[in-house]
DNA sequence: ATGGTAAAAATAACGCCGTTATGTTACTGT
DNA sequence: ACAGTAACATAACGGCGTTATTTTTACCAT
């Protein structure tokens, strides 16, 4: 295992077990158990080894949507990606926070970053576009994604909140997937209607 | 002026113009004209006047939902909240991701800051009510509150991400409310099921 | 095997940050 | 006039991301 490995690997624990404002240069090369200069011999610094994650939080949540690009009901396809991305966004609070946070201590994605979160919404489109008629325009096509994304991303991040403390987990989980279950069957009806 | 008041002002405005980044306490004591121990002596450190910040951001909230409660029809109240809503997440970015952001360098609000959090809610809550029958449980209530909050936020929080470059404002935001639209149909229609 | 060279490592420092110990000023009540 | 208190400044502490300098390591041609 090369030391660089070593220091992602360490970041990534750190990410898992103790959240974001855990994740400083210092204890990274600690727990890799090397110097504070490795960070910046094998990546470009503190953004560099973020840049990682942030790549790999997007895998994650592109991941859960294509992990059910083989169910036959499109329907149900796109609620099992649904419950997929709960699921993710629940187990990987870390990444979660860091691919969607606001302020993240001032850090913004690379451009190779943000490809890989392209990619993940692209992989959304694609699976939207089993809801839609064949001769759906792209534009169509992301305005459904992005509607089926914000919902999810909504209840996620109401979730985290001090308001999402209303309700307990699982009453939360049912609701955030009945209220995406009703805007995909909508979108799956509206095969004429603007979104 | 008292120089308490000062010292919020000052962070207000470094807040609105230059973002959540630049919010040190030297940055505010600086542009306060005054030394940092006075942020120490008025409030209970930088915690304390980001818990300012973060009431006065939610207040922005509650005052954007509570606007239009002289409008006779619920529906179209509910709508212009929506619009409302957006115009302040647009304007005033700086305290929205303050108060919705997951990692904003360490904080948590004290407890006076997350009242003013279950105030806002609690507004959106009273303003649904008008979208529901009289009969209408609580948990009902508060069900239907989170979902057009998460749409809400959702839409907002995407478009402060790379995702959220897609299209230009004014497509966003058209998409946005309408996205929202729906839902308030979809509520305002389901007099007799579980959302 | 040996010497030279380049990569990779550590040490120590710089300038930020939030915070605080210490000292000084200005005002209040007696 | 004097004590007490509140508000202020100066200077420092430890932690942060980063970097200049130095040492070690590894490899390759002779």
């Amino acid at each position: 295992m090369s030391n660089k490995d070593k220091i992602l690997a360490a970041a990534s624990e750190l990410l898992l077990e103790k959240g974001l404002d855990a994740l400083s240069v210092r204890a990274i090369s600690q727990r890799a158990g090397l110097s504070t200069i490795a960070i910046y011999s094998h990546f470009q610094g503190k953004q560099g080894v973020l840049d990682e994650l942030y790549a790999e939080g997007f895998a994650l949540v592109r991941n859960a949507v294509l992990s059910v690009s083989s169910m036959d009901d499109p329907v149900e396809a796109a609620l099992a990606s649904g419950k997929n991305y709960l699921d993710i966004a629940l187990h990987n609070e870390g990444h979660y926070r860091l691919i969607f946070g606001e302020t993240g201590g001032g850090y913004t994605p690379s451009d190779e970053a943000a490809a890989a979160a392209r990619e993940a919404f692209e992989a959304l489109v694609m699976s939207v576009t089993r809801l839609l008629p064949d001769e759906s325009s792209r534009a169509l096509r992301q305005r459904a994604a992005l509607r089926l994304w914000a919902i999810l991303h909504g209840y996620v991040s109401l979730r985290h909140h001090v308001i999402g403390t209303v309700l307990d987990y699982r009453q939360w989980q049912d609701m955030t997937l009945e209220a995406f279950r009703l805007a995909v069957e909508q979108i799956n009806r509206s095969e004429h209607h603007e979104l």
